[in-house]
Formats: structure tokens, C-alpha cells, sequence
DNA sequence: CCTAATCTCTCCAGTAGCTGGAAGGTCAAG
DNA sequence: CTTGACCTTCCAGCTACTGGAGAGATTAGG
């Protein structure tokens, strides 16, 4: 399989297939004759396994690790957990991050009237 | 004042004070012979101004938008609500990606038995 | 067999919004 | 006069790619 038909069947870009290799996030594919990038199901199923943790928003780290556990036999589920639950910390963090922002942008949102006038509550608030 | 009297006042570090004025988003303050950096009240309300419009999560360029409003005796309610809006908006998508993202991790993390097994329904989905 | 289109390669640069650091000039206190 | 805290510029790096140039490889059609 060349590198565009690995990025089709992973559904991720040839540019990024190439990016996690160099980066040594996946293993270097082995190379044709000419040097073309040579892949296999094996090395698809890690690209298809880091495309749907970045989805989670893991970040490349994160998948590394993952990518690590998923590929040891012996590893333990509350390792994997470690790692997942402090995401979903992140991911509420965030989450209240974005309400309170939410919150108060609304706030300012509605009480500015939106007219032809330069007052504005939105901009009193920000100077 | 020199930057970091400003930097102070204004609740930014001096890099970014700095850096603000290098790409533009305020004007270039004046020099002192030395060459330093001076600031006064008004560049001081500038950098409070953005950096809560920073706040909001607006981007460089909302906030360069967001500041020329601020500046413009002649704006509208209008006009500021519309940029704001555009971000409530952004925030709102965000929201709902992080929510789903949410309740699907939360899902994975809670039937994952985070034993010594290496059995884990988060690899499983991911893999 | 030739050609044109489509891969593929490497390398460099750019994105957003800073942040850190090096090398060097300035200033105020003691 | 020295010390230390400022200030300056410039360059590099962060995350996670993405775009493009320039050059070689392969494939399909004629």
C-alpha cells in the first residue's frame, strides 16, 4: 500500500500519515525500491487507532502513550483509565471555562441593543 | 512609564505588551532617547481592552476589530454585537463538540474496570 | 516508445499567539 | 564605580499540522 491509499483507509491526510512517522509517533514504514512509503493493515490500524484519540483531543502525547498501551500486551486497564480520566478532566475544565465565558458574553450580548447609537454595554464592559 | 510600569497596569507580560504593538494590534508607542518604550494612560486602556477581550477568547484579529470600535466614536451597537455574536456563536459549537466528546469518553471511562487486566473497553474503541 | 498525468519524495516555510533566551545597552542606588 | 535591575533587538521554539516548490517514479493512453 502506498502512503494515499494508507491515508484513505485511516482517514487521515497523506501530509499528517507522513507527519506521525517523522515525528516517530508511528513506527517508519519500510520503503520501495524507489523509496516510496510501503504500509500495511497493521501500520493502517495504529493510524486509525491515533486519528479517533486525537479525535478525543489526546494530544500527541497522549497518543503516544496510548499508542504504547495499545500495543503492549501487558498492560493494565487502569493505566489506559489514568490516562483517559485525566482528559476528561481537561475536557471539564474547559467546559467551565466555556460556560462562565458563554455566560457572560450572553449577558453582554443581550442587554446591548444593537442599534444605530455607539453606546454599547459590550464595549463599556471590555474598556 | 517604561513597559513593565505598563505591562503592570495593564495585567499583561511584557513580551506580549510588546508583541502587541510589533504586529500592530495597538500603535508602536513612543521612545525615550534611550529608546525605550514609553506609555501613557491611554495605550494603558488599549492593553486592558484586549487583553479582556483576549479574555472572551476573541482572536487578534476580533480583538483589532473589537478595538477600532472602541476607538471609533462613529460606531454603531450594531456592529459590536454582530462580532460578539460570531463569537458567542464559536463558543456555543465549542460547547457542543466538548459536550459530546464528554459524554463519550465519560461512557468509555466508566465501563472501563481500571484493573491489572489488560481488557479495556477504551482501547477496544479506539483500536 | 513517448508523453502527460498522477504519485511520491524531501525540504522549507507558515499558521496563532505568544514565550524563552542570548547578547548587549541604560539607569539608579550605594 | 560597580552592581543589579531594567531595557533593547533578534532568533528560536511551542502544537499539530498544512502548503508549496522542485524533482524523481509510475502508470495509462495513444
Amino acid at each position: 500500500m502506498n502512503i494515499s491509499a494508507a491515508s484513505k483507509a485511516a482517514g487521515l491526510p497523506v501530509k499528517t500519515v507522513r507527519y506521525y512517522a517523522d515525528i516517530g509517533l508511528v513506527e517508519a514504514p519500510s520503503r520501495s525500491k524507489a523509496g516510496y512509503r510501503t504500509y500495511d493493515d497493521v501500520a493502517v490500524r495504529k493510524l486509525v487507532f491515533v486519528r479517533r484519540s486525537r479525535a478525543f483531543g489526546f494530544s500527541i502525547e497522549g497518543c503516544r502513550e496510548l499508542l504504547g498501551l495499545y500495543q503492549d500486551q501487558g498492560r493494565t486497564s487502569s493505566e489506559v483509565k489514568r490516562i483517559a480520566s485525566k482528559r476528561l478532566e481537561e475536557i471539564e475544565e474547559k467546559q467551565r471555562e466555556l460556560q462562565s465565558l458563554h455566560d457572560e458574553l450572553a449577558h453582554l450580548v443581550t442587554s446591548c441593543r444593537g442599534d444605530h447609537m455607539p453606546d454599547c454595554p459590550i464595549i463599556d464592559y471590555l474598556g
